[in-house]
DNA sequence: TGTCATTTCTCGACTGTCGAGAAAAAAGCT
DNA sequence: AGCTTTTTTCTCGACAGTCGAGAAATGACA
């Protein structure tokens, strides 16, 4: 069933609508608001009164010299309004940043990821957390949001990670993490996943509206894969489908994640590795492979080794086929080449193209736009920034039952 | 961007919320569409009216016995709002439809599919719509939408069939078949995209919202899939994935669409035939294959005929694998199953569960659901009604600039 | 014939957007 | 210095829409 509307309804989404203005183009001016939202110049008026009242956004004090005529008054965020962690968790580390609400990053700190269980992981990122909260002195109530990122399967709904590298199909529950004090809500989401949203958001500022679904493709010791979407409504729409661990092969080479014929167990690292030294494809695959173990086997491949040849061509062609199935099941749309694994795409190229050509799709539509990012950690980053505001900004005027009076 | 809303927009979604309400319950009262819609009642007054003015809909003749009280006035659709014409076409006949704006069946005739190119194709379409017209004295221009489903693969877009198992890559523009007088718009979709569209409406009126999410698999000369999600507004969404051309098996036999290791190379009809008599892989496949023929192939396999429970052990497990992928890569999701290709479905089952059986997502979700809905006709025809009605409700109600007097 | 139960309709309060013009405030000009 | 120009922000009244409460309508029932 469709849901009800009403004139509240309306003031929420322009309010939401001039939140994700002032996110996209930073410090805006009245008129700079009004133009773009598209919002007459007196809601604009209602709006941002509105907000500054309940303490959301605030006059900034640097004015912009805009010559002649009435200055400018410049909105912002107000810094102090709320707080966001994100962490980022890499197979040997973990990243900690936090952001005020302005986005400006306040402080960031790594560690080791440690061995051991689920639980002492989660306290490990407990103390961590309030470790973050306490160095710049912050109420650990302000922070409203934690946003989680990793490799592997995440829950739909809940900030479950349902299979990772790491702990398997031991399911870590992310929520757990928060000791008393916290209130923050607690999302988790796959890392390509998050690649994307920044992808399609990038591309959107760059040129008007920009592609309307792309898919980002990360190449590493496992596969991942995000797709972004502008949905009908105008907001994002991304998903993390399940691509490392697809089906390629039907009793195919072994996968770390104990099935048989993944694509990641022939695109992985240590699946290169293990065609590279013809190791038989039943064999546990490696815990990890060091990047410059597959350097050494590309470098091989670029002075001639035909079976270094062979295991990148092997991977290639494993990711254009699973491409193929992406495009027949998503339809047509570009992809963006993320991941350590960028490095050695020249070896790869051939193979992906080769595995994509067979497909009714692409014979119809022609191969996909395929594009190299090497940058992916701070895509990361931006996608965590991207998604945790939209839903922090959406939070927060949700929750104001009505604005009316907030005092001064 | 998002979009900016405005008190009008909420007129126009609380209307449409109306109408959609008739649609579902059909002919309600004005209590009744309150409680249905959530709306205040002194709202479904000033919506019924304004509608009641436009000549959309009208006061009902006949009035429910409601016992005491204030006797019920019933509101529905006024059927001469307008016309729709649904057409479905199947690889040897056209079937055409003529409903009125409440959504009674005035008309129905089926032709024989005629041989030639598109431009007869086109012109018998454009005969025949004519034809349905005059038959029922109704003015071309009271046609609001024309409703094409085929098999195929459909622009996302535009009316126009991109590829199809009859005229294979050739376009065939259906915008064109409406000559002069018409002014209907013309929409085209996959028919296993509307059987889709129509099993989540029924799911959610089984049981209270229902799945929200499922595919439609349909199984016959061609293999047709169709995914339904119940999307964030409420509203469904629904993608006709180009599945049965998805890539099986690298290299595997030939299919009609030119490519190699097709799923429908594995598991249509004329894959099933070709397997069970041994004709090798890349022979030409048969352009069109009586059903009779699968049924004795079906009878040998009950009677213990290797190769023909091999042919469909081969298409189970072609199938599987392909769901597999499917879940790989938009999550599980229940799997409906349709088309003639259901009655033969117990010896189909073993091999699908075979190749789904290995993924990961089946490993760590579990075997996804299975049902078999045999009546795919109904089906195919609830989903065009499904589906226009919307679109057609959505245009009208997008269409009046201003409710205002209409006259009386 | 009068009362009752139920439905529909109407009124006033409230919230929201919009366009137009008034007010503000700095730069430029004489 | 004082006036004009220019640009931006703010304010006001008109208009559209939803909602709750209560009035009006109307057939059933005693």
């Amino acid at each position: 069933m469709l849901a009800k509307s009403s004139t509240e309804l309306v003031r929420q989404q322009n309010s939401a609508l001039v939140l994700s203005a002032l996110r996209r183009h930073g410090r805006l001016a009245h008129t700079e608001i009004s133009d773009a939202t598209g919002l007459a110049s007196a809601t604009v008026s209602a709006i941002t009164a509105d907000l500054e009242r309940a303490r959301i956004i605030e006059k900034s004090e640097q004015q912009a010299v805009s010559g002649r005529g009435r200055p400018r008054v410049l909105f912002s965020q107000r810094r102090g309004c709320g707080y966001l962690v994100t962490i980022i968790i890499s197979s040997d580390s973990i990243q900690y940043s936090l952001v005020d609400y302005a986005g400006t990053l306040l402080d960031r700190f790594t560690e080791p990821r440690g061995e051991g269980g689920t639980a002492t992981f989660l306290a490990a990122i407990s103390a961590a957390l309030t470790r973050a909260a306490t160095r710049s002195r912050i109420d650990p109530a302000r922070v409203l949001l934690v946003s989680i990122s990793s490799k592997g399967l995440a829950h739909p709904a809940a900030p479950v990670l349902v299979w990772s590298p790491v702990f398997g199909a031991q399911p870590v529950d992310f929520s757990q993490a928060l000791t008393d004090g916290w209130s923050a809500k607690v999302i988790l989401n796959n890392e390509t996943l998050l690649v994307a949203g920044a992808l399609l958001e990038r591309e959107a500022k760059r040129k008007g509206e920009g592609e309307p679904v792309l898919a980002a493709l990360s190449l590493g010791h496992s596969i991942g894969l995000g797709i972004a979407r502008r949905g009908g409504a105008g907001l994002p729409e991304i998903s993390a489908p399940n691509f490392g661990h697809m089906l390629h092969m039907p009793d195919g080479g072994l996968c770390r994640c104990g099935a048989r014929g993944c694509i990641e167990a022939y695109a992985g690292f240590y699946a290169i590795l293990r065609t590279a030294f013809e190791v038989p494809m039943d064999t546990i695959p490696a815990k990890f492979v060091p990047i410059a173990e597959i350097d050494k086997i590309a470098a091989g491949a670029r002075q001639g080794n035909r079976m270094a040849q062979l295991a990148f061509r092997h991977a290639g062609v494993a990711l254009g086929n699973g491409l193929s199935r992406l495009l027949s099941l998503h339809g047509h749309m570009p992809v963006f080449i993320t991941g350590p694994g960028t490095r050695h795409y020249d070896l790869l190229q051939a193979g992906m193209e080769e595995g994509l050509s067979q497909t009714q799709v692409v014979r119809l539509g022609g191969m996909p736009n395929l594009l190299v990012v090497p940058d992916e950690a701070s895509l990361v980053f931006e996608g965590h920034l991207n998604l945790a505001f939209s839903i922090i900004d959406q939070d927060i005027i949700a929750s104001r039952p009505h604005m009316q009076a907030a005092g001064e």
